[in-house]
RNA sequence: CGGGGCGUGGCGCAGUCUGGUAGCGCACUUGACUGGGGGUCAAGUGGUCAGAGGUUCAAAUCCUCUCGUCCCGACCA
């Protein structure tokens, strides 16, 4: 490709809504435009860079066996009242209407299409059993989308469906996606970590998220040291603490507190280490109006674990001012667990404590001294808490760190939820009918582009892996316009790259080798050669890797050989 | 959906408080010089100041409404 051909659009100025720098170096680089929020053009340099993802993709997928299709984007929503979710997804569909007043939606996900096509097509269990898979564009309309193409509303998906007759099958081809997951990303040259991961409201058995890790991830991931233990901060636990509480040592007194709310001002306050106070917060409950959970102060409450107690309300929610008045007849400054009326959940890590301080329902005042059994009743413990770095892996080998992640991939044993909804059946050996057992398995192709950025660049730009860049070489040369010299062997050294099979930019650009520098340092292109008359004196070229601080002088002669080694590595 | 910020040429911004000829840098066009890390000089192109309504002799500027967009939170296979 001829950069005079080409649309490079860089921008030397950050546009100043983008805030994390995929997104500043995409839209600096000119790989994408933005339409309206969340949905965004894939110009020319973009677009390659997501169809090297794709290709990955799709080559790992027919690998695993998976058949590609290609469904609607526009579902009609009997439909999705067939499978109950017309109403859940709620707003988050983008939905309308055709002329003739049918509703329909655009599609941010495919379960009820697929299962409708296999429901209509597959009849026994010879053809079983199956997977189907597309890349192709969804929408979710997010209520905030960000981060450009990082959380889109309008994306690109790769989700693939598995039907089987029995679990075992599933559990089987579940196991081939993993496989085939950990080829895509390998092949990919990020850094990825396959996680455990909760399975959400969409249920099922397994459930495991592919993360590429960044600091700038939305997602945090806890993983052990010594093992291959690795989750999802929403799932992670820890090894639970069984032990005794410490012995009581001091006698509980109540102590005033005067304008200490938070349990950071009530331990300096106290004098005390976090770790000594015990934090409760009130929450809706399933039969009652509030439910109480003991934390250590130092602990965060894990809302996924929480939700899913009996006695909590269903969507999480915390209580509000006047129903924590009500309940402890105080503000939320002053909880404690000590006569308090509500059912109480405990962390297995409050239940450890000993000789802690807590609120005493009353404000401004707080109880010291205060220990399980003899001041109030044990409850059991529940784990319902986040893990936090430091603590023990919960199979026993190594302690937990905690890294930030980005979720490009997610794969489900989602069962017959959909199948038995949408009486998705198949005859088996004995001519019965039986409901088909699904998984389902997503990667975000756009997302993994922007994942890819958040892991490799530098303050000139993008430093794409080999696997994903836009273009394999750059031919900047120098003088173009004026060297005869220059010229021939710069052309030369395309048409040989080319037919080498490379994808190659020349830069023919009547630009100054600054520009053309920058330019392609920006994009992100792992190769350059740079001709000039001075090297040519010499029967040189200049080669640099994007990744490399210093450049070095090759024989002309080498130079396609040096650049397709380098590729094969 | 709650809270906050911002809408002035393609991009980054000033001007708004205190109403009076719409500006700067980058980019873009042409020419000259230049020619190995975003060069210099000169001459240019491009803006109904997000939109509507109002106040005023006069509105980018003050008032009202609407829209867009970004951030924080909530939400989110």
């Amino acid at each position: 490709m001829r950069s005079s051909n080409f649309l490079l659009s860089t921008l030397k100025e950050t546009p100043a809504d983008a805030e994390i720098v995929s997104h500043q170096l995409m839209l600096r680089a000119g790989m994408i435009s933005k339409l309206a929020a969340g949905i965004y053009t894939w110009m020319p340099l973009g677009l390659r860079v997501l169809r090297k993802v794709e290709k990955i993709v799709r080559e790992e997928m027919d690998a695993a066996g998976a058949q590609e299709v290609l469904m609607p984007a526009t579902q009609p929503a009997e439909l999705w009242e067939e499978s109950g979710r017309w109403g859940k997804f709620g707003p988050l569909l983008l939905s309308f209407t055709d002329r003739h007043d049918r509703s329909f939606c655009f599609g941010p996900t495919h379960e009820e299409v697929i299962t409708d096509m296999v429901r209509r097509n597959v009849r026994s269990y010879r053809q079983l059993p199956a997977s189907f898979y597309q890349i192709q564009t969804k929408f979710r309309d997010e209520t905030r989308p960000r981060f450009g193409v990082m959380r889109a509303r309008e994306f690109l998906m790769k989700d693939a469906y598995s039907f089987h007759l029995d679990d075992e099958s599933l559990a089987a081809t579940y196991e081939r996606m993993r496989q085939a997951y950990c080829a895509i990303f390998d092949r990919t040259g990020l850094t990825y970590r396959m996680v455990e991961a909760d399975s959400g409201a969409i249920g099922g058995a397994a459930s495991h998220e592919f993360h590429v890790l960044a600091d700038s991830g939305e997602d945090a991931i806890a993983y052990s040291d010594a093992s291959d233990y690795a989750a999802n901060v929403e799932k992670a636990t820890t090894q639970l603490v069984t032990a005794e509480p410490a012995v009581a040592t001091e006698a509980m007194q109540r102590v005033a507190t005067p304008g200490q709310h938070s349990v950071e001002e009530v331990a300096k306050f106290l004098k005390l280490p976090l770790q000594q106070v015990l934090k409760t917060l009130l929450v809706k409950g399933t039969d009652t109006p509030v439910v109480a959970i003991l934390l250590r102060a130092d602990h965060e409450l894990n809302e996924v674990k929480v939700e899913k107690l009996e006695q909590v309300a269903s969507p999480f929610e915390f209580a509000n001012d006047a129903e924590i008045k009500a309940a402890a007849g105080c503000g939320a400054g002053s909880i404690g667990p000590l006569g308090l009326d509500v059912p109480i959940v405990a962390d297995h890590a409050a239940l450890a404590m000993a000789n802690f301080a807590c609120g005493a329902n009353s404000d401004g005042e707080h109880l010291s001294g205060v220990n399980w059994s003899r001041d109030l009743p044990l409850v059991n413990g529940q784990d319902v808490r986040n893990v936090v770095a430091g603590d023990p892996s919960p199979d026993g080998e190594g302690i937990l760190s905690i890294v930030r992640g980005i979720e490009v991939g997610h794969i489900f044993q989602l069962g017959d939820t959909y199948s038995r909804a949408m009486n998705a059946t198949c005859l088996d050996e004995n001519g019965k009918d039986r409901v088909l057992t699904m998984g389902c398995y997503g990667i975000g192709v756009s997302r993994v582009v922007a994942a890819a950025i958040e892991q490799h660049w530098d303050d000139r730009g993008i430093l794409w892996p080999q696997a994903l860049a836009p273009f394999d070489v750059a031919i900047v040369p120098i003088n173009l316009q004026r060297s005869e010299q220059v010229r021939e062997v710069a052309e030369k050294l395309y048409a040989e790259l080319t037919a080498a099979g490379l994808d190659v930019l020349f830069d023919d650009r009547k630009e100054r080798p600054g520009v053309m520098f920058a330019d392609m340092d920006l994009i992100g292109i792992p190769q350059r050669l740079v001709i000039g008359e001075r090297g040519l004196a010499e029967g040189n070229v200049e080669y640099k890797l994007r990744s490399a601080d210093q450049s070095e002088d090759i024989a002309l002669a080498e130079a396609v050989a040096k650049v397709t080694e380098q590729l094969s590595k």
